[in-house]
DNA sequence: CGGGTCGCTCTGTTTACTTCA
DNA sequence: ATTGAAGTAAACAGAGCGACC
């Protein structure tokens, strides 16, 4: 809808209301425009009015041109946002004292404000939308990461139980070889077997477990000298693996999280023996 | 307390104007 | 130089809300 010539009408009831005379959807313009001609639209073009002298000319150009919309100056959009960026409410008072400083029409000065609201919310909800995306790509990239270190864990839990079983076979062959006469097959492969049991039920020791229970660790069991009480890990049965220094170890074998750690598949437990341990139990 | 009025905000839309291909 | 599309700003409409009487 046109604005047409915009009246601000201060006695009205309702805080001013503009009044609407002759705008080109209103029937009283209806029809005017066609009249001017383009040329003389152009080469008379309403100036922006920013004195109350040049408010007082409104009639004239209105009846010039009564269809234009003036668009404000720099200077009033300028002292409007310095206002607008100190308060983006408008108190009464501001209003008035703003179209007075501007020469506008104290609706225009609220109109301004209320039109700013909305770009500024526009541009806030852009912003919120840009910084949750971020938030998002970020969890995003960290779950990945956490995917792939389960799988290196995951790994490495398998391989680390068949060294241990070949290790614990390895200790039971030596003792039968301490033994006055040699062992039987039949001894040999109930050994074997019974080694084999308890590492699949994880009923001899402490069990060291993987997230989904696909693979199963034994720990410091009593009765044979277990790889891990002949290394470092004494008297933490049934704790976690808990990695504890991020500065040494090498990426080439192993995982790598996005903390800068490794995961070392194969020598974890090598590494632990030394000064610079990478894990603990707690 | 309920209803009417006023003054304000917000959202959505229209319109005038500008820019650019 | 002209024109049409797209973008932007000014203004409006209508609904909602709180304060006041």
């Amino acid at each position: 809808m046109d604005s047409g010539r915009l009246i601000f009408d201060s006695s009205s009831s309702h805080g001013g209301h503009m009044l609407i005379l002759g705008g080109s959807g209103s029937p009283l313009f209806r029809g005017t425009r066609s009249m001017l001609s383009l040329e003389e639209g152009a080469n008379k073009r309403r100036p922006f009015f920013t004195t109350a002298e040049e408010l007082l000319e409104e009639e004239y150009y209105d009846e010039q041109f009564p269809e234009k919309k003036r668009r404000l100056t720099p200077e009033q959009v300028h002292l409007l946002e310095r206002s607008f960026e100190a308060e983006n409410k408008l108190e009464p008072e501001k209003k008035s004292e703003l179209a007075k400083k501007l020469g506008l029409q104290p609706r225009q000065v609220a109109v301004w404000f209320q039109n700013r609201r909305a770009r500024w919310k526009t541009k806030q909800l852009e912003r919120d939308y840009e910084r949750l995306k971020a938030s998002y790509d970020a969890l995003l990239a960290d779950h990945d990461t956490l995917l792939k270190d389960n799988d290196c864990l995951r790994s490495q839990v398998i391989s680390l139980t068949e060294k241990l079983r070949e290790k614990e076979l390895e200790v039971a062959v030596k003792e039968l070889e301490g033994q006055p006469s040699p062992p039987s097959m039949e001894m040999l492969a109930t050994l074997q077997q019974s080694g084999g049991d308890r590492l699949s039920t994880g009923s001899m020791g402490s069990t060291l477990l993987d997230g989904q229970g696909a693979a199963a660790l034994p720990v410091a069991d009593s009765s044979v000298n277990s790889y891990f009480q002949e290394s470092l890990i004494e008297g933490a049965a049934g704790g976690c693996i808990e990695q504890v220094d991020c500065g040494v170890g090498s990426e080439e074998d192993g995982c790598t999280s996005d903390d800068g750690c490794s995961y070392l598949p194969g020598n974890i437990f090598q590494n632990a023996s030394h000064a610079d341990n990478w894990w603990v139990w707690s």
